[in-house]
DNA sequence: CGGCCGTTTGATGGAACTCAATCTACGTGG
DNA sequence: CCACGTAGATTGAGTTCCATCAAACGGCCG
């Protein structure tokens, strides 16, 4: 199937991913590529977690996007983080998990179930996988909390370069964009018509390029100084 | 001394809240009395890890409030997460952790190096702690996501009081309250200033007294109504 | 062609920010 | 004992950023 001549493809996103954050041994390898054989694939917008359900086991995202949505009794939402291919979904360790937080998709998605650590470099990859998830939220909460709408725009623009770079997903500096301007503005606890405005400044003045689907950013360097970006780094030897 | 006996007493605010995550056997609650021995003071505003720190080993903390802070480059500050007594600081699972965020005292603190699980009930007490951690990053990006101001400053209020309940803090139902106007501006994305205005509007309608570092919530379910709070459930037994 | 989803634009209002000054409580030293 | 300094809380006036409401536009698919 192509989900597996893909998978077995070192060059695949979502191993690619994991191999970065811990180098894997082959028995890891083979372990994903057998999981990868029975994926699911789900429509856009198809809810694929609710909140509050008991996690059977952590999923595997292979491709697309997804993200974890809390929903407000008044109709607000808020997009809490994305997730991109080689994340995890209910990657935790204590005896009884609750999912605490709805998970859908935002493009075409395939997920596969997680295989369970039975190598420890597959673990210590589940682990710093774990602990980036972790910095993204913090990101996250300054970004909400301390930064302008421009700001907001710019640093997660930047944040999912690097996630996307770590799995192979950008090329000639751009990387697929699927998400549309009503989903970035709940991630971003904004209103969908000042992301656009705020997204038109940014095009008007060159600094990203933005259509058909795919993201350019002009002169990330420059991006990253302004908003003092940060990557969160994985202390594990890098590739 | 001190530190001993009150830790002995089973009704210690840290012990308290670990053995409400996950009962705790014997040999558990000794390592932790034992920890506590070594315990550490500072004074508030004292930093007690900084942002890109190596970890050494995980610290509990005994008494008092701090904060995970990140600063930015022109100044802006923001406070990620609250710890209060029987959290956790740096309580992960890989193999080189990295400190993401700077910890400062809040009020006066006294910590001591967090025992390792040599016990089950230990460990999955620390798990526990840790996907509370997570579940309240969480509720902190929907506050400051979709949440106005009044909003935030109840919804914390609220989850403040869920946890500090935890470990027997509350008391005729309001809890010792060491937050500065513009410590609690910097937490919720707010100015001093207008934490100040929002506060009075809620002390000037009688839903909150706030005062002599105290805090009492009026009527804590019209609250927890209004704002649509959600308590982070544990999934172990609680109690 | 017509409906739908996502994007775009305009006009207006309001929540929260900024700047600046005053007030209070408290500790410290002359 | 009081003068002083400082940290935190409070108040006022003016401003800005972003939300809201409403409508039109474009592409895509049935």
């Amino acid at each position: 199937m192509t989900a597996f001549s893909r998978l077995a493809d070192p060059a695949h996103p979502a191993i690619r991913r994991l191999a970065a954050l811990a180098p894997l041994d082959p028995s890891a390898r083979t372990a994903l590529a057998d999981a990868a054989l029975r994926s699911r694939a789900l429509r856009p917008a198809r809810e694929l977690l609710a909140e509050g359900a008991p996690i059977a086991n952590p999923l595997l995202i292979l491709n697309g996007w997804a993200a974890r949505v809390r929903f407000l009794t008044d109709g607000r939402r808020q997009i809490m983080s994305l997730l991109l291919p080689g994340d995890l979904i209910g990657n935790c360790r204590h005896s009884r998990p609750l999912s605490v937080s709805t998970i859908v998709a935002l493009s075409p998605l395939t997920v596969c179930a997680a295989p369970s650590p039975g190598s420890p470099s597959l673990e210590e990859a589940y682990h710093v996988s774990h602990a980036l998830d972790e910095a993204y939220l913090l990101a996250q909460i300054t970004r909400l909390g301390r930064f302008s709408a421009e700001e907001r725009v710019v640093d997660l623009m930047l944040e999912l370069r690097d996630r996307l770079t770590l799995c192979g997903l950008v090329s000639d500096g751009g990387f697929a964009w699927p998400l549309t301007q009503s989903a970035l503005a709940d991630t971003l606890g904004l209103t969908p018509v000042h992301v656009n405005r705020t997204l038109q400044q940014l095009r008007r003045r060159g600094e990203v390029v933005l259509r058909a689907g795919r993201l350019q950013l002009t002169d990330p360097a420059e991006l990253i100084h302004r908003v003092g970006h940060i990557t969160a780094h994985v202390t594990a030897t890098q590739s």
